[in-house]
DNA sequence: ACCGCCGGGTGCC
DNA sequence: ACCGCCGGGTGCC
């Protein structure tokens, strides 16, 4: 991998690519947007509006932007409205006091032109905000005093900030996490708060009968895609004068005479299992070119009726009343204006344009779409396509006459710089991002081809919106071209940055926009006194085991090495430069408490690391295992994803393939995290799978206390009801082979799914699984990462978590698979955890991840892993 | 007349 | 463009 990917790079046009990517990616202000505090403001003139078209109105928002190549001034600094017009420039003498503060990264500076009436046909005030770091803000408003500038300072009486309260700095870091919190439970309680719903019945091509709330979000989408509305925080008002219509928007107050576009589309953020994919479907099936759609129901929300009795008579009445409203404006009111300020008229699908979906997803989910799609719409009605793997179409005329096409980000992301992509070049009628919480980073080559997609509808899904950090937000304001949030310097002034500094506009602003533009239920939301979807009962139990006395044995020496040495990295401070060591003693521990033979004989890593100072260098090959064993059990620190092709650097650090050498071409050739040198040579990505292979057939090994139970359970539930059948998950694969032949030998048909399976042979073990003939497998062999999200094992209705891991949420989500839309059944779920072990521990830790993850934003996951590093490794070591 | 003053031309960076 | 600045025209009261 790694030297067929440095070839490449040599190759040049990539090359070229890759740098200007890189230039883009390297925006400081961006990534650390909550470390940046308000200093004050100067005002300034913008000058030379003669020459340019871009217009402004009162205490609208520019853009400053530097212009080091200017050729009359390498001080230049020119002021765009929202749309990228050209405005002017900052009168030079202003500029070249401000440039230099700019160039060095000193300051950020944000402009926000002053009232109409000061200004002319040359120049116009200008307010520019200074935020700084906080260390250099005294250092920089001396700068600022020293230039000749009057700043105007948050203490001092009658600032305004562009008409939001500001806070100063200190009172920033006062309740961070509080703050965070709220915001996390606006994503509950934001959406679906009005009162009247509309829902609407599906085309004819889905074959199941909607739920209710499914109609709703049916009649949303719908209405979202072809309504005419503005885009959230547009207003039309009729101008006074001219009577013209001038359409404004509210929080860059920036406005003219054309009508933005429509957002068609937006987020649907349903729970996990209220039938996200369903929904789609339907939406897919009945907003079709040329389709005729069935008109929309109003629902009156009235949680004191039944809803049954009096559904009827009130929407009877509802229309009455909508009717009469409707003759009343037409005669009371001067009809002109009114209607002038109405939306232009619905705009449906067009017979003869665009015609396919494209529906990109994560390669786990496809098989669940492949399945809702075969259930649930009538045979063959609609045209699908797998743009995956080898058989994919060739040219762009068949992926266009599709009505869906299924792809994966994998492949958009890599096709994003092929010239000739198919996907680039069709012209789609809606795309669809599924598990959109996927993009993450604006510069994440995910985001950036989602962005490039060609489409009329642009839709994000995802059932995880808490996780979103606002710059996860911003990926997806970037994919569905929300202007002008969809530009990173407005998105981190008018939402982002507000919010991390808790000012009130921040946090209205966001609730405002996805309110707007996002639809999201939980399990627990309750329309008219009834959950959404009943599901059973979920019981958890904690099965405790006792290893035998001679796994106890090997389980205390290895602890006891493992304390000692962590204990004097502690005390030494080297806890990161030796994490290949940490890793894998905690690693060891794991594993014994599963079975000693996933452990195997390691002295001389634990001997080499305890006698050498400093760095200690595992070997290739061992580092080639721990990547094998850890490697995706932590993002990438440096895109924040979970690591796209993961790769271990000789200091045991993990990152994706394409982040690190990005950094080892272009920065120092130094590893992010610890500094240690690096060269093409010190990064190893894994071995091609051989761990799944070994010991399929090893019946010599003997069995473990773990084992041991989970065999227990799963016989006494069969004697109890052999029509229950049982998934069984572990961190290690070698753990699912270890249990095979015990189960072989009990009598248990079982089948397995690892990441090393093709998608079709996944989608027949699933099948063997779902079937309910008597010879079909009763027990499911699932790591956790295999299990990704969608996947729907609902057939199911026992768990065994085999062992357990530290991010609660990957634990949860596991369970999700069988505690989800569809099981009719009571969930039991049980975990087995080693009494007195680093198990124990690592629950606890899920416990305290729990409670952090409520006020987990932001930075949540740089932060979680920053605390995992170091104190995380205290408590599991118990130190 | 190597100044002051006047008034037209002119104008971003 | 109701300013500043430049540079040519001009020159007692």
């Amino acid at each position: 991998m790694i030297v067929s990917s440095s070839m490449h790079r040599q190759t040049p046009f990539p090359f070229t690519e890759e740098l200007s990517d890189e230039e883009d990616d390297t925006n400081k202000e961006d990534d650390n947007p909550e470390e940046l505090y308000l200093v004050g403001y100067v005002q300034v003139q913008v000058v030379g509006l003669q020459y340019y078209n871009g217009t402004v109105t009162d205490n609208e928002m520019v853009q400053l932007i530097r212009e080091p190549h200017n050729p009359y001034d390498s001080n230049a600094i020119r002021v765009d409205n929202i749309r990228g017009e050209r405005v002017g420039h900052i009168e030079r003498y202003k500029a070249c006091n401000l440039a230099p503060l700019v160039d060095q990264e000193l300051v950020v500076i944000e402009g926000v032109v002053c009232s109409n009436s000061f200004r002319n046909r040359y120049r116009m005030p200008c307010n520019v905000y200074i935020f700084s770091q906080l260390p250099t803000m005294d250092f920089v408003e001396q700068l600022i005093a020293a230039s000749g500038f009057q700043l105007i300072t948050p203490m001092e009486d009658g600032f305004v900030l562009q008409q939001q309260e500001a806070m100063s700095a200190p009172e920033k870091d006062m309740s961070r996490e509080e703050r965070k919190r709220k915001i996390d439970n606006m994503f509950e309680t934001l959406i679906q708060s009005s009162s009247k719903r509309q829902s609407m019945e599906p085309s004819s091509l889905i074959t199941c009968k909607l739920m209710q709330h499914q109609k709703e979000a049916l009649a949303w989408m719908v209405e979202r895609e072809n309504g005419s509305g503005l885009p959230p925080f547009w207003e039309a008002e009729i101008e006074k004068g001219s009577k013209e219509i001038i359409y404004k928007n509210t929080i860059t107050n920036y406005s003219s005479k054309d009508r933005p576009d429509a957002l068609r589309g937006g987020i649907l953020a349903d729970d996990m299992g209220l039938g996200k994919t369903l929904q789609l479907l339907a939406l897919i099936a009945t907003n079709k070119p040329g389709a005729v759609l069935s008109p929309v129901v109003d629902i009156v929300h009235s949680p004191v009726q039944k809803p049954d009795e009096d559904a009827k008579p009130s929407k009877k009445r509802k229309k009455l009343e909508e009717k009469e409203n409707r003759s009343k404006k037409g005669t009371s009111k001067p009809a002109d204006k009114s209607l002038s300020i109405a939306d232009p008229p619905p705009c449906p699908p067009k017979l003869g344009g665009p015609r396919a979906t494209l529906v990109v997803c994560p390669l786990t989910v496809l098989s669940n779409w492949v399945e809702q799609l075969s259930e649930h719409t009538r045979q063959g009605s609609l045209d699908v396509h797998l743009y995956h793997g080898a058989d994919r179409a060739k040219d762009a005329k068949t992926l266009a006459t599709k009505d869906i096409v299924f792809t994966t980000y994998g492949i958009i992301a890599k096709e994003r710089n092929l010239p000739n992509s198919l996907l680039k070049k069709v012209h789609w009628l809606r795309v669809i991002l599924d598990e959109a919480h996927l993009v993450k980073s604006p510069s994440a080559q995910q985001t950036r081809a989602a962005v490039s997609l060609k489409a009329d509808r642009r839709w994000a899904v995802t059932g995880t919106p808490i996780q979103n950090s606002s710059k996860d937000l911003f990926s997806l304001m970037m994919f569905l071209k929300l202007q002008p949030l969809n530009e990173r310097s407005f998105w981190t002034r008018t939402i982002q940055r507000p919010l991390l500094n808790g000012e009130r506009s921040g946090f209205s602003r966001l609730q405002g926009l996805m309110s707007a533009i996002a639809l999201r239920r939980t399990k627990e939301t309750q329309v008219d006194g009834h959950r959404l979807v009943e599901l059973p009962p979920k019981v958890v139990t904690v099965y405790p085991v006792e290893l035998s006395s001679e796994h106890r044995r090997v389980y205390d020496q290895m602890e006891l090495k493992g304390k000692n040495l962590v204990g004097n990295y502690l005390e030494a401070g080297t806890i990161l430069q030796n994490y290949a060591n940490v890793l894998s003693i905690i690693l060891r521990l794991r594993q014994i408490c599963d079975h000693a033979a996933l452990c195997p004989e390691h002295a001389d890593l634990l001997a080499a690391a305890s006698s050498s100072q400093g760095p200690s260098l595992a070997s290739p090959e061992l580092l080639q295992k721990l990547l094998a064993q850890t490697g995706e059990e932590f993002d990438c620190p440096i895109c924040l994803s979970p690591p796209d092709s993961a790769v271990i650097t000789r200091c045991a650090h993990v990152f994706c393939q394409r982040c690190i050498q990005k950094t080892l071409m272009c920065d120092k050739k130094s590893c992010p995290l610890c500094r240690f040198p690096l060269t093409d040579s010190d990064v190893f990505s894994a071995p091609l799978d051989e761990a799944e292979n070994e010991s399929d057939t090893d019946s010599n090994v003997k069995s473990s206390a773990k084992i041991d139970a989970l065999i227990n359970l799963l016989q006494e539930t069969r004697e109890r009801d052999p029509s229950i059948k049982s998934v069984v998950f572990s961190q290690f694969a070698k753990m699912l082979t270890l249990v095979q032949q015990p189960l072989k030998k009990a009598g248990f048909k079982y089948v397995r799914i690892d990441g090393s399976m093709s998608v079709t042979k996944r989608e027949e073990a699933l099948q063997a699984f779902k079937s309910t003939k008597s010879k079909a497998p009763t027990v499911f062999l699932l790591t956790l990462k295999a299990a990704g999200t969608g996947l729907n094992l609902t057939s199911a209705s026992h768990v065994y978590m085999l062992d357990p891991w530290w991010n609660p949420a990957v634990d949860e989500q596991a369970m999700d698979r069988v505690h989800r839309l569809g099981q009719t059944r009571e969930v039991h779920i049980y975990r087995l955890i080693v009494t007195d072990s680093i198990e124990e521990r690592i629950l606890d830790l899920q416990e305290r991840k729990r409670q952090f993850a409520q006020v987990a934003f932001g930075k949540s996951q740089e932060e979680q892993q920053r605390l995992m590093r170091v104190e995380e490794v205290q408590l599991l070591m118990r130190l």
